[in-house]
RNA sequence: GGGCGCGUGGCGGAAUCGGCAGACGCAGCGGACUCAAAAUCCGCCGCCGAAAGGCAUGAGGGUUCGAGUCCCUCCGCGCCCACCA
C-alpha cells in the first residue's frame, strides 16, 4: 500500500455534508416516497361511489386524464428505456395538477401473455404466481421513479375482478348486430323483433328475395342470428403457427408470413373460430379519425390498414352460362373496356362451377400449366383437364405458406379454368383463369384483368401471351421514356401503364369514354353500369374481421358454452366470471409438422370444467365450454376505462363516473370532444391495440354504455431510447457491459474477441439495458427523470449516453446550493426583492417554461430552468441567498420534473402541504415586455451592427438609427441604398445596389 | 416496389410564424482552489484565418430584402405497408 497516499482523508469525507449527491437524494427521495403513499396525495376523487370520499374540492376541477400504455409484467424489471414516456407522463400530470385540474394517472399491468404461459410450462408454476410476483417488482421501480399514480385505481387485466368485465363486454359484442342502414350497432333482440314482426326478411344467397322468419326453423334462426352476431364463430382460413400452437390473427403475422411473436412459420388452416366484426366499423374508424387529435402518421397507418378503396363492382356473365356471373370488385372501372381475361383465386367459391371438363379447341399449353416450373406435379405439356389443372394448382397454393409466396419473387402463376365470361362493354369472350395472385380475402375474390394498365395483369398477360389492349392514351412523355413513338399500340408497350390520361378504345352503342380524362371516364362509366345493371359503385376495404380465439391457458375464458346442438350458447351475466380452471399442464400442443397438425387448446385438459350441467333457463342440461381463450389484446382494448371505476362490482363503469372522466369541459367551460385527453405510448401500436381499442370503444357506445365515439382523444408517441450494442464476429450479441475499447483501438468483449459496435433499441434482446438502479445508486432518481427528460424532444429515439447524465445532476445540486447551505444545512433564502433583471429572468423562464410543459417539451423545459438557476448561482453570494419569491418559483416549477428534491426543498422552506398540489407559477405579463430591445443591422442579409434601441421604435426611427450607425456606413461604403426592410424590434435589413 | 418522416459542431440537441444558426448539456482546452488528485468554481469552445474577414444547417438549384425553416432534383438514414385489383 502505497504510504502517502492513506494520509489524506478521501473523497467523501471532503465534501460538504449538506451536499447534493447520491446518498443525501436516495434519503430524501425514500422518506417522500413513503410519505406521498401515506397521504395519498396522487388520489384523484370520482364524483360518486367509493373513490368519491375525500377532496370533495378537487372533484370541481375540471378534470384531466394522463394515460400511459400499460406495460407487460415482465420477470426481468425495467430498464431505463421502458420508462421514457411514463416519466413523460408523470412531469405533465404533476404540471397539469398545479395549474387547476383534477388529473387522473393511474398504471395498470396487461398481464396475460406468453412468457408467463411459458415459464409456467417450463416450471409447473401457475402463471399467476408469476405475474404476480413481476407485477410487485414492476410497482416498486415505479414507486422508486417517484411515478405519481393513484394506486388505489391500478388493475391488471388478469385479475378475475376485471377479467369478469372483459367477458361482459364480449356478451355485449355477441348479443349485438350491425345495422347497416343506422351504420351503427344494436342489440340484437331488435333484429329478432324486426324478423318477428316482418319487417326484415331473411336474405342469404340462396333466396335472394328473402324468406320470411316463420318459414325458418329453430336451428335455422338461430343460425340466421348467429351469423349477425359482432362475435361470430366463422369457419375460415386462419393462421395456424404450429410453433406457438396457436392461431393468430392478421396483425400478428408478419410480412413474410412468420409469427410476430417468435418468428415461427405460420400456415393457412380452415378452422371454426371467434371472429370480431370490426369490418362493420371500418367507414366509421376512417372517418372518425378526423375527430382526434393524433400524429397524422398514426392516421395514415391506421388508414392504410383500413384500406378504404373506391370503384365500382362488375358483374361478368359466363359466356354460354347465363345462370352464372362473377361479379368483380375494380378501383378503375374507367379501363372496363380493356379488360381482356378475369382471374379468380384458388378459393373462389365459383371455380368449381366454371372449371369445365376439357380444354377448349387451341388452349395453349401454357394456359393448361406447362411450363410451371414451381409447381410441383405438373404433365410436361399442362394437365390433360381443366379440373386436373385447376385441382393441382390449387393444391400447390394451400400448401404455400406466405413465406413462399415472397421468395418466389411474385412470378405469375396460374391456370385456365376453362370457361370465358363477357366483358359487358364490347361483347368480347374472355378467358377466365386462376391465379394466386388474386386474394380470396379482398373484393370479391375475383378480378378483370386489364393489362396494358396494371402491372401485375401486365406480368400475367406476359407469361401467358393473352391480348393487351390499351385504353387509356398515355402522355407523350411516357411513350419518350419507353422509347416508343407516340400513340404505339399497347401490344408492344414494355411495361403497363398505370396513371391516368385520356380514354380511348372505349366506346359501344351505349356509351362513349373517349377523350375524356380518367375522372370523368370513371364518373360516365359508373352511370352506364347502374344503367345497364351490370354493376355499380362500390367500396371495399383491406381490413379483415378481428380473429378472437387463441389455443392458449393464459387468457381470458370465453362466456360461451355449446349446447346439444352445438350452437354457442352465451352464459347469463349472472354465471360471470368464468374463472380460469386450473389444469396440470399449461403447454398448448405444439407440432412442427405443419402438414396435419391442428390446434389444441389446454383447456381441453381441464375435463371436469370443459363439460358442465346449467339451468340456462329451460331446465339442467349439459354444455361443454368454449375452450379457447381471448387473445392478449382483449383486456387491453378496455382497460382505461376500469382505472375509472375499479371497485365497482355491479358495472363495468358506473354511468356518472364514466361521464366526469370521459366527457371533459375544456378550463373555459365549454364542451369538450372527450374522452383519454392524452395517451402516450410507442409507436408499434399505431394499428394492432390503438385499432382494437377503438372498435370495442365504439360497439360500447352504440350500445350506450360509454359517452364519446372515441376513446383517446390526443395521442402521443413517445421515442425510444436506443444505446450501443455489439455483435461478436459470429454475428451474436454479447453483454454490452463487458465490452472495453475504444472507436480507434477496436472494441473486445470480456475475453479480448474483438466485437463490433451498432446501436439499437435498449433492450434484453440486444443485450444493451441499463438498470434503473445503476443510475440511482450514483445520482437518484431525481437525476434520472431530469436526464430523461433533458436528452432530447419526447418523440424522438435518442441514445442514452451514462457519461452525460452528471449534467443534470449538477444542475440538481446547484439548485440545491443555491437554496441550502452545503456545509450547515441551513435555508439560504432571503426576504430581498430580487433584482429588476433576475425579475425578468424569472418571469421569462415562468413563461417560456410553461409554455413547453404544455406542449410536452420537457428538453426545452429544462434548459429554461437550468439558464434561471446558472443566472441565481451567479449572484446568490453577492445577495447572502436567494430571493424569496425566486426560490418559490424555481421550486415549485423543478416539482414536476424533479419532484423528491422539490418536496424536500418546499417543505425546508416551511410549507406543510406538498408542493404536488400547489399553484404552479404565473408569469407577470409587466416583465415580460422589455423597454430596450437589441436590433440586428443587417447589410445584404450579413449582420454589420447591434442597436439597442427602445421597444416599440417606429420603423422610420429604427432606420435612421440604423443608416447612423458607423459599422452600418462602413458596410454600405459607396453603394446606393436600394431599400430598407424594417421588421419592428426584430432586424433591419438594408439592401444596397 | 409504394407511402411517410428525418439529415444542424467531436456528441445529445436548440432555433415554436421565413428574421442574430449552434440555447442547454456532455466531451475537450485553459485557469482558481489543493502538497496532490477528486469534487467544486471561473473562462474558452462550428470550420478556415495571425487578424480583418470569409465559409458554414447532407449535395445542387430556385423563390425571397432575408431560407436550417418554403419549392424542385439528387444522395443518405429511419419507419410503415407490400400481388389490396
Amino acid at each position: 500500500m502505497p504510504p502517502e497516499t492513506t494520509n489524506h482523508p478521501t473523497t467523501a469525507d471532503d465534501r460538504p455534508p449538506f451536499r447534493y449527491g447520491a446518498g443525501l437524494a436516495n434519503e430524501i427521495e425514500a422518506r417522500w416516497q413513503d410519505r406521498w403513499a401515506l397521504d395519498g396525495v396522487y388520489h384523484a376523487p370520482n364524483p360518486v361511489g367509493e373513490l368519491a370520499n375525500d377532496s370533495a374540492d378537487l372533484v370541481d376541477r375540471p378534470k384531466l386524464y394522463v394515460l400511459d400504455m400499460f406495460p407487460y409484467p415482465s420477470g426481468t424489471g425495467l430498464h431505463v428505456g421502458h420508462p421514457l414516456g411514463y416519466i413523460g407522463t408523470d412531469v405533465f400530470a404533476r404540471f397539469k395538477r398545479m395549474t387547476g385540474f383534477n388529473v387522473l394517472h393511474v398504471m395498470g399491468y396487461d398481464a396475460f401473455g406468453l412468457p408467463a404461459e411459458q415459464f409456467a410450462v417450463q416450471t409447473g408454476q401457475h402463471p399467476r404466481v408469476t405475474t404476480e410476483a413481476n407485477i410487485a417488482t414492476m410497482r416498486r421501480q415505479f414507486r422508486a421513479m417517484g411515478l405519481g399514480h393513484d394506486d388505489r385505481r391500478s388493475v391488471a387485466t388478469t385479475d378475475v375482478a376485471f377479467y369478469r368485465w372483459t367477458q361482459w363486454i364480449f356478451l355485449q359484442l355477441f348479443n349485438a348486430w350491425f345495422d347497416e342502414e343506422l351504420g351503427r350497432a344494436r342489440p340484437i333482440d331488435a333484429l329478432v323483433d324486426e324478423f318477428e314482426a316482418g319487417q326484415r326478411l331473411v336474405v342469404d344467397d340462396d333466396h335472394p328475395d328473402g324468406r320470411t322468419w316463420s318459414s325458418l326453423s329453430r336451428l335455422e334462426q338461430r343460425a340466421v342470428i348467429d351469423a349477425n352476431r359482432l362475435a361470430y364463430l366463422d369457419e375460415a382460413a386462419v393462421n395456424w403457427c404450429p410453433g406457438l400452437g396457436t392461431v393468430l390473427a392478421n396483425e400478428e403475422v408478419t410480412p413474410d408470413g412468420r409469427s410476430e411473436r417468435g418468428n415461427f412459420p405460420v400456415f393457412k388452416r380452415n378452422l371454426e373460430q371467434w371472429k370480431l366484426r370490426i369490418t362493420a366499423y371500418a367507414e366509421r374508424l376512417v372517418d372518425d379519425l378526423d375527430l382526434i387529435d393524433w400524429p397524422e402518421p398514426i392516421k395514415l397507418m391506421q388508414r392504410n390498414w383500413i384500406g378504404r378503396s373506391e370503384g365500382a363492382r362488375v358483374t361478368f356473365v359466363v359466356a354460354g352460362r347465363p345462370d352464372l356471373a362473377v361479379e368483380v370488385f375494380t378501383t378503375r372501372p374507367d379501363t372496363l373496356f380493356g379488360a381482356t381475361y378475369m382471374v379468380l383465386a384458388p378459393e373462389h367459391p365459383l371455380v368449381d362451377a366454371l372449371t369445365t371438363s376439357s380444354w377448349p379447341h387451341g388452349t395453349p399449353a401454357s394456359w393448361k400449366g406447362a411450363g410451371l416450373t414451381s409447381v410441383a406435379g405438373v404433365p410436361s405439356g399442362g394437365w390433360a383437364t381443366p379440373r386436373a389443372a385447376v385441382d393441382g394448382y390449387r393444391a400447390h397454393s394451400s400448401q404455400r405458406s406466405d413465406l413462399d409466396r415472397q421468395i418466389e419473387a411474385r412470378e405469375k402463376t396460374g391456370v385456365f379454368t376453362g370457361s370465358f365470361a363477357v366483358n359487358p362493354t364490347n361483347g368480347d369472350a374472355i378467358p377466365v383463369f386462376i391465379a394466386d395472385y388474386v386474394l380470396m380475402g379482398y373484393g370479391t375474390g375475383a378480378i378483370m384483368a386489364v393489362p396494358a394498365h396494371d402491372t401485375r395483369d401486365f406480368e400475367f398477360a406476359s407469361a401467358f401471351d393473352l391480348d393487351v389492349v390499351g385504353v387509356v392514351a398515355p402522355p407523350d412523355e411516357w411513350f419518350a421514356e419507353h422509347d416508343l413513338v407516340s400513340g404505339a399500340p399497347a401490344h408492344l408497350w414494355p411495361e403497363a401503364f398505370t396513371g391516368v390520361g385520356s380514354a380511348t378504345n372505349s366506346a359501344n352503342g351505349e356509351i362513349e369514354l373517349d377523350g375524356l380524362s380518367t375522372p370523368e371516364a370513371i364518373a360516365a362509366i359508373s352511370a352506364w353500369l347502374r344503367e345497364s345493371a351490370t354493376g355499380d359503385i362500390a367500396v371495399t376495404y383491406k381490413l379483415r374481421d378481428w380473429l378472437f380465439s387463441r389455443q392458449r391457458y393464459w387468457g381470458e375464458p370465453f362466456p360461451i358454452v355449446y349446447d346439444q346442438d352445438g350452437l354457442p350458447v352465451a352464459l347469463p351475466e349472472s354465471m360471470l366470471p368464468v374463472e380460469l380452471p386450473d389444469v396440470d399442464d399449461y403447454a398448448p400442443t405444439v407440432v412442427d409438422d405443419d402438414d396435419q397438425s391442428m390446434p389444441a387448446p389446454p383447456l381441453a385438459r381441464a375435463d371436469h370444467w370443459a363439460s358442465v350441467t346449467l339451468d340456462l333457463g329451460d331446465g339442467p342440461a349439459p354444455y361443454r365450454r368454449e375452450l379457447n381463450t381471448m387473445p392478449q389484446w382483449a383486456g387491453s382494448c378496455w382497460y382505461y376505462l376500469r382505472y375509472l371505476d375499479p371497485t365497482n362490482d355491479v358495472a363495468f363503469v358506473d354511468p356518472q363516473v364514466e361521464a366526469y372522466w370521459m366527457q371533459g369541459t375544456h378550463s373555459d367551460g365549454t364542451p369538450a370532444f372527450g374522452g383519454v385527453d392524452l395517451y402516450v405510448g410507442g409507436v408499434e401500436h399505431a394499428v394492432l391495440h390503438l385499432l382494437y381499442a377503438r372498435f370495442w370503444h365504439k360497439v360500447l357506445f352504440d350500445l350506450g354504455h360509454v359517452s364519446t365515439p372515441e376513446p383517446f382523444q390526443r395521442l402521443y408517441n413517445q421515442g425510444y431510447i436506443l444505446a450501443p450494442a455489439y455483435k461478436d464476429t459470429r454475428g451474436f450479441y454479447v453483454e454490452a457491459v463487458s465490452v472495453t475499447g475504444d472507436e480507434t483501438s477496436g472494441f473486445v468483449d470480456a475475453d479480448g474477441n474483438p466485437v463490433f459496435r451498432e446501436s439499437g433499441k435498449m433492450g434484453k434482446s440486444l443485450k444493451n439495458a441499463v438498470s434503473p438502479e445503476e443510475i440511482y445508486d450514483t445520482y437518484g432518481a431525481d437525476t434520472l427523470r431530469l436526464y430523461e427528460m433533458a436528452m432530447g424532444p419526447l418523440d424522438a429515439d435518442r441514445p442514452w449516453n451514462t457519461r452525460d447524465i452528471i449534467g443534470v445532476h449538477r444542475f440538481l445540486q446547484r439548485v440545491w446550493r443555491n437554496l441550502v447551505d452545503e456545509v450547515t444545512g441551513e435555508l439560504r433564502v432571503v426576504d430581498d426583492a430580487p433584482s429588476d433583471e433576475l425579475a425578468r429572468l424569472l418571469h421569462h423562464t415562468i413563461d417560456g417554461v410553461s409554455d413547453d410543459m404544455e406542449g410536452l417539451r420537457f428538453n426545452t423545459a429544462v434548459a429554461k430552468l437550468i439558464e434561471l438557476n446558472n443566472a441565481l448561482g451567479r449572484v446568490v453570494g453577492d445577495l447572502g441567498g436567494t430571493p424569496s419569491v425566486v426560490a418559490d418559483a424555481l421550486v415549485r416549477m423543478l416539482s414536476p420534473l424533479a419532484p423528491h428534491i422539490a418536496e424536500e426543498l418546499w417543505a425546508r422552506m416551511g410549507h406543510d402541504e406538498s408542493v404536488v398540489w400547489a399553484p404552479y407559477p404565473s408569469a407577470d405579463p409587466a416583465l415580460l415586455v422589455a423597454d430596450t430591445v437589441e436590433i440586428p443591422v443587417q447589410v445584404d442579409g450579413k449582420v454589420r451592427a447591434r442597436l439597442s434601441l427602445p421597444a416599440g421604435l417606429p420603423p422610420e426611427e429604427v432606420e435612421a438609427a440604423a443608416l447612423a450607425d458607423e459599422a452600418v456606413r462602413a458596410a454600405i461604403g459607396d453603394a446606393e441604398v436600394a431599400k430598407v426592410v424594417v421588421v419592428p424590434d426584430r432586424i433591419v435589413n438594408i439592401v444596397i445596389r
